[in-house]
DNA sequence: ATTTTATCGATATTTTTATATCGATAAAAA
DNA sequence: TTTTTATCGATATAAAAATATCGATAAAAT
């Protein structure tokens, strides 16, 4: 009854998953206690933000020591659903698509790709990391059958508003976006655009403003 | 003079690529001037915050027609630093090191990778998308010696430090890391971190809260 | 020729996010 | 046992980002 109408910040839900790395990098060393300032320390963030961020995840921590570690991470987890088993489709099998396949990670976060599809018949028919390749043509139907909820779109930027037509319609709730598009679906629809050209931008307009920098104000 | 003091807030910066994308499309269908309210309702977004974002392009449109496409384009480009080529080392030749190799788009956006470096001896002396691969040993004296500015980190999260370190070392002014882990560099070098894991947080989280919801008030 | 309209661009306001302050508390040190 | 210390957690302030307002203007419609 509580959880569903706190709303966390998608700030705070961008740095979840690094907070939950250092902790799982900790507790594999064999660490029991973490406090905000020690994670703050280690992502060089502030420890005000670190402790609001931690406050989601409904634990109280103790004076001097902070946070019970592997019950933070579980709780953490929760928070994203990656202690969740979901299931998955995923569509485009160019370079991309496959090395989503082929990153066992996604399994620690809850996702798991147990089906991919594309057009090309060369592809078809065959299996990648574990998964059977599909024709496009049998989306819809899968999608429906077997009651999927997350869709995922690797194909190129042409193609992937009509993917996302045939998922919508199959009956998916969200989509992870990796086309260089801005996909149409309704309200309802959840849609995450994880495009690399975004990050890259923030890269590359921050070196070229550097490289500026550094012209203007030659070797001291 | 003016271009280094205007210091762009960086969800801007996460926008303007989103613009380029549909500039580039409208463009080819051949579009000459496009207003920040008819991006705004292609991209869902705000049309005030779409000029505001068009405003750092440093263009002036006009009333009632707004601005001229490829003048729009090719400024936003320049912020980015698009327009300029930038030699770039990739290090990590797991799915993930593959797949960006593979992804010829990132030529579009200026970024050019000249090489790759990988530890296992299977890969090495092996070509992929034209671009050969060295062992890591060589990353060090070659960056330094071809003074290539970015580095792109695609190994697992234990090796990502000490790439970073060695790119450091050999001058390497920004890092596109693609390994789960904060890295820790010198103030002066520029990190984006590009983890697919954050963006998937955020739909995971975003799709489990919408279920709850479901689940709390069920079918009407 | 005049009015209407869609837009720009500047400034103002609101909302969101980040950061600061401070009392309370439990562990460690004196 | 008392003091010091590191932390939590609540509240307050500041900074950043998003959104609103409004006059000016050029194109289109009347």
């Amino acid at each position: 009854m509580d959880e569903k109408t706190i709303i966390i910040p998608e700030p705070t839900l961008r740095r979840l998953p690094k907070y939950i790395h250092v902790l799982e990098r900790w507790g594999k060393a064999g660490q029991e206690f973490v406090s905000s300032s020690m994670i703050a320390n280690e992502l060089e963030l502030d420890s005000i933000q670190v402790r609001k961020d931690l406050s989601f995840a409904g634990l109280t921590g103790k004076p001097k020591v902070g946070f019970e570690l592997k019950e933070l991470v579980a709780a953490l987890h929760h928070i994203l659903n990656w202690d969740n088993k979901e299931d998955a489709f995923l569509v485009g099998m160019g370079s991309l698509g496959e090395a989503i396949l082929g990153y066992q990670n996604f399994k620690r976060y809850g996702l798991n790709i147990i089906a991919a599809f594309d057009i090309d018949k060369n592809k078809i028919g065959a299996r990648q990391a574990g998964v059977d390749i599909f024709d496009l043509d049998k989306l819809h139907d899968l999608t429906q059958r077997m009651h999927i909820n997350i869709g995922i779109i690797t194909v190129p930027a042409e193609a992937a508003q009509n993917v996302a037509d045939i998922m919508v319609d199959g009956g998916i709730t969200a989509i992870w976006n990796f086309a260089p598009i801005h996909l149409k679906v309704p309200d309802n629809i959840i849609v995450e655009h994880a495009q690399l050209s975004l990050s890259l931008a923030v890269l590359t307009h921050k070196l070229s403003s550097k490289m500026r920098t550094q012209e203007a104000v030659p070797a001291i």
